[in-house]
RNA sequence: GCACCCGUAGCUCAGCUGGAUAGAGUGUUGCCCUCCGAAGGCAAAGGUCGCAGGUUCGAAUCCUGCCGGGUGCGCCA
């Protein structure tokens, strides 16, 4: 049950009523008038600017329109008071009754309140993380880890069809060097002195164990062979065992894609997707050999002009056009980043959604120009920024050089912190804002914690439950028996307080999904935490208020109602963020 | 030089795609533990929403121009 659709469904009668009777024009458009909660809460539970809106299109004054829809309003039941205000606001309290009964809303739901389908199954894409296999992942990637797989996960819940994607980048240059990297650790393994590792290859310890396996595998048979022999086989050899390290790292954040699409595949059995995408653009007009205008502002001495195959992106907003094959005629990047895209429209998703790392903001307009130019502006295709986050210890800047060794893996933060709280941090801020992580805060036990204070609400809700069924032995706690508790017992200020927020719920799921903004969510399960807190402590000061109320079963029933109510949507919320919803802190 | 992002309380940040007197945490100040978990709670103080224009009933939010900070900028991935 949506609020909020609810409410704006009795403004919209109201106002068809009165355009069946010559109050406002019948011919004006009222579907774009809300229902929202005011900033200050004595102006009431809801109100709408359907006065202001419609007064332009009905040639009337706001105040008038207003006027005649308080009257139809405070006609419905559930609706105790309505003023007009403002400019033409339409203020409106509703009875307590109708907030009691949202708790009964709530757990006859259970794990379905919430899940508003606004996505109506749309078949969504959401490519993420996407991290080269040529090492672990470190804690740059984190953060759009997470928030890539919170978004699938919020969007899954608002009724979107989602697949959760990797690309893996195992056709270029870089993956070459991974296997000759390995190629090294692989001689090595055979007991030969291979000294330092020259510069440009990948230094890293990760690739003894690869060494090791490819010795354990062909023995040295690989060993006295030239490079072009040996390259396909290691190479292989080595993507796949850094995928297995990075599903890992990944497992460790619980975070599961659903797809992992190889690079290299674009261009295997049989086919060529690359060729087949640019084939594609070509039918458009949009493919073709030129000379890219030298870039301002870069006294670039080894510049020379060169022609190669260019995409007209400047079509869709690019600032120049874009390179699809080096001069050496092979495939750029982007090529396959084209013929991947293309692959994703071809499997039926009109809804893609990227989430990139802050240092490939300058790749943003070249990908959108593709996929408009793919799918001539049919298909919703949005990219989602991460910006950096910088590690703290205690206040001190955490440095970091691969060189020095001193390199934070993703995994190491996991070990040290804990998943829940890296998960919730990382999402503890809007996306495209900079991010300090702080390791002593964030495994602090304390308010300022927000990981912390949201779960101990959930954990505490659990204890007064626990504890209830000790003082009652009668009390059944299961939801259904609380759904038909007294309700109407509720009638606090703090706990309609508390309910209204539960009852923003689904409202807050269907923006942030709209938005492709995860974090929203978890402000608000800050702020359901925080009501629910500060009722319970109101219970210190005043006894009558505790959630178990002193031999009085039905009253303790009504209060627990409301605390698995308020349990249900923490647990939902923390579900959808892949943060763990625990019954008890340690 | 160009593009993108950011600029909101002393500090760290929200602000629900244009709504009413701009909100949290932290810090400061003052109260509150015989009591369901004080790992807290209540209250006060704290603001030219970077600056200047514009759009309209109404702007932190949209548009333009400046100022300040960050990031990126031909064949790498």
């Amino acid at each position: 049950m949506n609020v909020f659709a609810h409410v704006e469904g009795l403004i919209r009668s109201s106002l068809s009523a009165m355009q069946a009777d010559g109050v406002l024009p019948a011919d004006i458009d009222i579907s774009g008038i809300e229902a929202e909660t005011p900033r200050d809460k004595t102006h009431g539970d809801f109100a709408t600017n359907a006065a202001m809106v419609l007064a332009k299109k009905a040639g009337m004054k706001p105040r008038d329109i207003a006027d005649e829809l308080k009257v139809r309003m405070e006609r419905f039941a559930d609706i105790e008071k309505v003023d007009v205000a403002g400019p033409g606001f339409l203020n409106m309290k509703f009875k307590p009754e109708f907030w009691q009964a949202m708790v009964g809303a709530i757990l006859e739901a259970g794990e379905l309140y919430g899940r508003v389908d606004v996505g109506h199954g749309t078949k969504t894409n959401v490519e993420y993380v996407s991290a080269n296999p040529t090492g672990p992942m470190h804690v740059g990637h984190c953060r759009g880890a997470v928030f890539g797989d919170a978004l699938a996960g919020l969007l899954k819940f608002a009724g979107y069809d989602v697949s959760r994607e990797y690309y893996i980048n195992d056709a270029g240059g870089q993956v070459d060097m991974l296997a000759r990297s390995a190629y090294l650790r692989y001689r090595e393994a055979l007991g030969e002195d291979i000294g330092e590792i020259p510069e440009g290859l990948y230094p890293g310890d990760y690739l003894v164990p690869v060494g090791d396996a490819l010795a354990a595998e062909f023995g040295d048979k690989l060993k006295e062979r030239d490079e072009a022999d040996w390259m396909p086989v290691v190479r292989a050899k080595a993507i796949e065992l850094m995928m297995v390290m990075i599903r890992e790292d990944l497992a460790a954040l619980n975070i599961h894609h659903d797809v992992f699409f190889s690079e290299a595949s674009l261009q295997a059995n049989g086919r060529d997707l690359i060729k087949e995408a640019i084939d594609e653009l070509k039918g458009k007009g949009l493919i073709y050999e030129g000379v890219l205008p030298k870039p301002k502002g870069h006294d670039d001495e080894e510049w020379e002009e060169r022609e190669q195959l260019l995409f007209r992106s400047t079509e869709f907003g690019d600032d120049v056009d874009r390179a699809i094959a080096k001069s050496d005629g092979s495939y750029t990047y982007f090529a396959g980043d084209i013929g991947y895209h293309y692959d994703k429209l071809q499997r039926g998703f009109t809804h893609l959604i990227n989430v990139f790392g802050a240092d490939h903001i300058g790749y943003i307009k070249r990908m959108k120009s593709a996929v408009a130019a793919l799918s001539d502006g049919m298909a919703e295709f949005d990219i989602k920024v991460c910006q950096l986050v910088k590690l703290y210890r205690g206040g001190e800047p955490v440095r970091m050089s691969k060189r020095a060794g001193t390199f934070v893996t993703l995994r190491d933060v996991v070990e040290e912190v804990g998943r829940d709280p890296v998960r919730f941090m990382m999402l503890y801020r809007k996306n495209d804002a900079p991010l300090d992580f702080d390791f002593a805060k964030v495994t602090e036990q304390s308010k300022d914690n927000p990981v912390f204070y949201v779960q101990y609400a959930h954990a505490r809700a659990a204890s007064v439950t626990r504890n209830a069924k000790e003082a009652f032995a009668e009390l059944d706690a299961s939801s259904d028996a609380l759904g038909g508790a007294d309700l109407s017992k509720l009638t606090d200020p703090g706990e309609i307080e508390l309910i209204k927020m539960l009852a923003t719920f689904p409202r807050l799921i269907e923006g942030a999904a709209r938005a492709h903004e995860p974090h929203r969510l978890a402000f608000y399960l800050y702020e359901v935490a925080n009501a629910l807190h500060s009722q319970w402590a109101r219970g210190n000061d005043s006894p009558h208020l505790r959630f178990i109320a002193q031999g009085d079963v039905g009253m303790t029933a009504a209060r627990l109602a409301m605390i698995a109510a308020t349990q249900q949507v923490i647990s939902s919320g923390l579900g959808v963020l892949g943060v763990e919803a625990p019954d008890a802190m340690r």
